[in-house]
Parts: structure tokens; sequence; C-alpha cells
DNA sequence: TTATTAATTGTCGTTTTGACAATTAATAAT
DNA sequence: ATTATTAATTGTCAAAACGACAATTAATAA
């Protein structure tokens, strides 16, 4: 029986930086941690990958688990494996981001879990290297952001114009012109227009739209450029 | 003493794309693999991580080891961890590419290990997933290098704008106008001229560049457009 | 001296960008 | 009923970037 001699083995874990948006800013989602060591202090929503299964699909897993939610936008980031991350013995950390529309999520809350959605910057300190995660998460999510049509997934089936143009600025931290994202969001041909309005922010209110899934799906990986200036 | 008790420990390794140029094709070095299973197959550079260095120290000391390379350029991947990706026993893998200069490495060859430079089409067969690997790493690395001034890495420190050219035809699998291409490149001040030329390849000659080191330093992250109609 | 070859610079119409103005569709105030 | 107000939407336009293609240049070989 060949194996692989004296080679140290440790742990394998998941943890995921759950983005939402409320209308005006994104949010995380944290979870008071429910074992020790820093048991009650907040962290991401993480588990360890077990031994059927792959670091995607402990991510699903954690993520049905702890939100209800099946087939969220979920990508993986990268490995968080400095030595002495956890105080307590070794643990690796495949870091994912996740994007999902808050108001689903609040419909399927699961109380077994202490969850509670934060503004990104009025975050609670974290524990281990879980705030650096965060902020490499935002970093990644603003990069991809920038040239692939993702931010849909934080919004529900329908929504306006408006309200994609404020994630935009909130994801970018930019101010972004109007009339000209309007233009620009719409000459892309993912969107379809629908003969109904969102009267609740405004006197004219806004049309609903709702995303061309064939062509999203066809163009999940294509390059926008949706945000002037950018600098990464 | 707290501790996660009964959760199942892994392997972890990691394994390196390593891409080189050699003025006309993109090429990948491969290693004969040193241990069972698969011994004497070809495979990646890859090794363990070790109990007290992360995944990327391990990823360097892997290509330090293999190539005598220090300071190459290296970037972290994805993890490849399906439950039975390794036939022995679980091990997941970090995933890394590397971009160096093929003729620096051909000087510092070192025997202990044999290695030897394939074209990346083609490659032989690889052992576990590691043709998958390196599918996905010449994906991403189209992708970056289409947003960033990364393939000057595989490059000498004294190179021509032709050499440029086919290697961001290379890389891109795609023919480029050469006339706007060196118009795009010289724009986006990261070189500098040399007065000397180099008469290799052509009559006429053709100027050395080399690298503001400086500019190159800040603008590593900045978005340039090098490659026309892309695809991704 | 001339032909040849590859590098480099130039031209130009089209498209994209982004700053900014004008119009429109509704409601609230008079 | 009319008017003011507000936010959504459509328009305008000059500057920049893009990309197809031509012309020039610097060398060597014939």
């Amino acid at each position: 029986m060949i194996e692989y001699s004296r080679q140290p083995h440790y742990l394998v874990a998941v943890d995921c930086i759950v983005f939402g948006f409320d209308g005006e800013h994104l949010k995380i989602l944290l979870v008071k941690r429910g074992l020790e060591p820093e048991i009650n202090k907040w962290s991401l929503m993480g588990g360890f990958v077990g031994p059927d299964e792959s670091p995607d699909d402990a991510a699903n897993r954690v993520l049905k688990k702890m939100t209800g939610l099946e087939g969220v936008y979920l990508e993986q980031m990268q490995i968080y494996g400095e030595p002495h991350r956890d105080p307590i013995e070794r643990t690796l950390s495949v870091g994912y981001f996740a994007l999902i529309d808050i108001h689903k999520y609040e419909a399927q809350l699961n109380d077994d879990y202490e969850a509670e959605w934060f503004l990104i910057n009025e975050r609670p300190k974290l524990i281990f290297d879980h705030n650096q995660m965060v902020i490499d998460a935002r970093k990644k999510l603003r990069y991809k952001a920038a040239l692939h049509p993702i931010l849909f997934e934080m919004l529900p089936k329908k929504f306006t114009i408006p309200q994609l143009h404020i994630l935009f600025e909130e994801v970018n931290d930019t101010k972004i012109d109007t009339r000209n994202f309007s233009r620009k969001i719409t000459s892309t041909g993912l969107l379809i227009k629908l003969a109904e309005k969102d009267r609740t922010g405004s006197k004219k209110g806004a049309f609903y739209f709702k995303l061309d899934k064939k062509k999203y799906a066809a163009n999940a990986q294509a390059f926008l450029n949706l945000v002037p200036n950018l600098k990464v």
C-alpha cells in the first residue's frame, strides 16, 4: 500500500463573505461563532470541508445551512493559509464571496444561527483573519463587477435602473453620472424593460427591468465597462 | 485544552504551472514525478505545504528548489479539492501560475529534477487533474494579461516590441495588428527605449526597450487594453 | 545602386466616452 | 385646474480611443 509518509495533515475550512444590498448600502452577513475559541464573537459564515465534498460543495452547504438559500452566486477568492491564523490548530481556509438578494434571505431566515446584516463599513471586529478576508472580498467584488455583470445577483428579479445605479456607485465607491449610466447599461442588451413601474421612490416612477437570462448566461463572461475612470 | 474534535485532516499541496516564452511559442515546464503513485509520469511542479509555511511560501520554495529561481512572478489561481483527485489519500492542492524568463531558467538548470519545457499545445498526458490545471492557468493568464502588464515577466530585461507582439499574439491566440500594437504599448509609458538595437531578426533591426520599473510597480494593477475585440 | 525586408510612423473614418442640457411623467402645492 | 417640483429618461456634442490600412524608414542582400 502506497502512502505519503510523514506528511503533515491540516484542517481545511471554507469561509464565505456574503454580500447583500438593502437599496442604499452594501452589507455583509455575519454570524456569532458557535464554537471555541472565540465563541460568540462575530465571524464569517464558515465550516470545515467534509470528507466527501469539495471546498465548493462545502461552501454551498454552509450557505444553505445558514441562510436557507440554494444556487447562490458563489466565487472562490483565495486560500488563507498562514501557519498560525487559527490559534488552536493549523487550519487553511478557502475564502469565497457570495452575492445574494437580501430580501430573499430575510424571508427564509433560519434562527438556529445568530446572523445579522452589517453595513460593510460598520462591521464589528471579526475573529482571526476574517477582517482581511472582507477587505479582499470587497476588492475582488469591485474588480469583477467592473467587468462582468454580476451585481444583478444582489437585486430582486424586477429592478429599476436607479436601483442598479446606486448599487454600482456603492460597490465602486464613486459617483457615476446617471444619464451615461442608464445609456450604458441598457446598451448591453442584458435588460428587458417591463411595462410596470416602481413608484415608491419618485413621482415619475422608474420602469422595472428584468434580466435577459439567456443573454446573461452567454455574457456572464463578457466584458463591460460600466465604471468610468476605473482604478483597481 | 480546546480542540476541533473529530474533524478530518487532509494533506495540502501546491502545484505550479510555469509558463515561459521561447521567442515563438508559449511553453510550460514539467517534471517527472519522483514519488509513487504515478512515479516517472509527467506532472506539474509541486509539493506539500510544510508546517511552518503558507501555501505561497510553499510555492516559492518548490520553484526555488526545482528551477533555482527566486522572486518569480507567482499568482494563486484556485484550489483543487475534489475528494478523490489523488487516488492514494485526500490531498487538496493550491494551483499557482508562474511566469519566468525561459533563458534565466536554462542558465540555472538544476539536474536533480528531470524537468523539460513543452509547447503548451504539445504537452504530454499529465497525472491527476493537472491537465485541467493547465487549461485553467492558460485561461487565467490570458484574462490577466489582457488587463495587466504581466507578460514582461516572461521576457529578458531587454526586449523588442516585435518580441512582445508575438508573445501577446501567442497568449491570446489571435492576430494583432503590429502597427496598432506598438502605438498602444508605447503609449502606456511603461517602456523605456534603449539606444541599442536587436539585429538578429531583421535587416533594419528593432530597438530594445526595458521596463520602467517604477511605473510598472505603480501600474501593475492598472488596466490596459492591449488586445482588441477581446473575448474571454 | 537597387531590391528586399521588417520596423516604425502616419492617416483617417468610426465608435466610445463622458460632461452636460433638455425633456418627460408623474405628484404635491397653490 | 394650474403650477411648481422632483426624479427618470432622452439628447447633444466635443474629445479621445479604436482599428483598418498606407507610407516611410533603416538596414542588408543582390
